[in-house]
DNA sequence: AAAAATAGTTGACTATATCAACTATTATTA
DNA sequence: TAATAATAGTTGATATAGTCAACTATTTTT
């Protein structure tokens, strides 16, 4: 593999890490943190999702998102029922208020999407965001098997 | 703006933190915090920088550098040297072995990013950059400029 | 029926990061 | 030029983020 393409790759890491973490910063007036809005992100999109889910598709520790999650039911966000099929998992959802919060997390995100796009023609947005779609469809897993290099 | 754009962008976003997110998890066979080690990057390649500098750059308090800077100086990576023009800064730079441990971790990086885009053709590879790098020119600001929308 | 695996919780802990107060020096301004 | 403000960096106290090992309660496997 040239080193060229390497070093392209760790620039571009550098350069979006830099832009996700100034965003970030510039984010919250919330009280939840970065992975506690993804949790309620991911009951929102899977209602009736269980803990051990979402312990998979976020990489975080049972012991931590148990904490999360406590936090979040104890904020009055979240609803956890006994599965019937599995005694010892819940189905979390939203509550009202975990919609609400979410509605306006979201409305926070588009928000500070919209500024980063801001000073862009709309040519260039529609350019930057198709760039985007074939990066995410060139490093998709499925589009990868059964090729030679 | 169309919202269309704003989800594609915040989808890009999601994608491309997991991404990040997997190889920083098994990444570090350092003892150093990714924090650390953007810090060891920065002298490195700007060798008699200043601690405001570094700060301004990563954008961490100077509390916490002054922590890193510390821990980097303990383990015998890093030199400070009274500035001579300004007595309150100090100027640094690599020891021997900061560069060395520098190079292990630029190697390390490399094999992540090798790794990355084992499972891609030549060609993918060169289109990801293209778009990566295309992704970099559009939202660098001094492109950005004196442009109507 | 026993053993192993899974779902989730808790206590103790480490790592990461911030804030406010401080010293020392340099720059500004009255 | 003396007083004031600003900058560079350090430190103590504290907050936040995240991990590890041990535990209970179920379910699955043998």
């Amino acid at each position: 593999m040239k080193q060229g393409l390497i070093d392209e790759v760790r620039a571009f890491n550098r350069f979006y890490t830099d832009i996700i973490g100034l965003l970030n910063r510039n984010f919250l007036d919330s009280p939840y943190s970065l992975a506690e809005i993804r949790v309620v992100y991911e009951i929102f999109h899977h209602k009736g999702i269980r803990a051990s889910q979402i312990m998979e598709i976020m990489h975080i520790d049972k012991s931590y998102l148990s904490r999360i999650l406590k936090k979040l039911e104890k904020d009055g966000l979240l609803l956890r029922e006994r599965s019937e099929e599995d005694a010892r998992a819940f189905l979390l959802s939203l509550t009202e208020k975990g919609n609400t919060e979410f509605q306006w997390l979201n409305k926070a995100s588009n928000e500070q999407v919209t500024t980063l796009l801001a000073p862009l023609t709309e040519k260039k947005k529609e350019t930057l965001v198709r760039h985007m779609q074939n990066i995410i469809r060139i490093l998709t897993p499925e589009n990868n098997r059964n090729e030679n290099n």
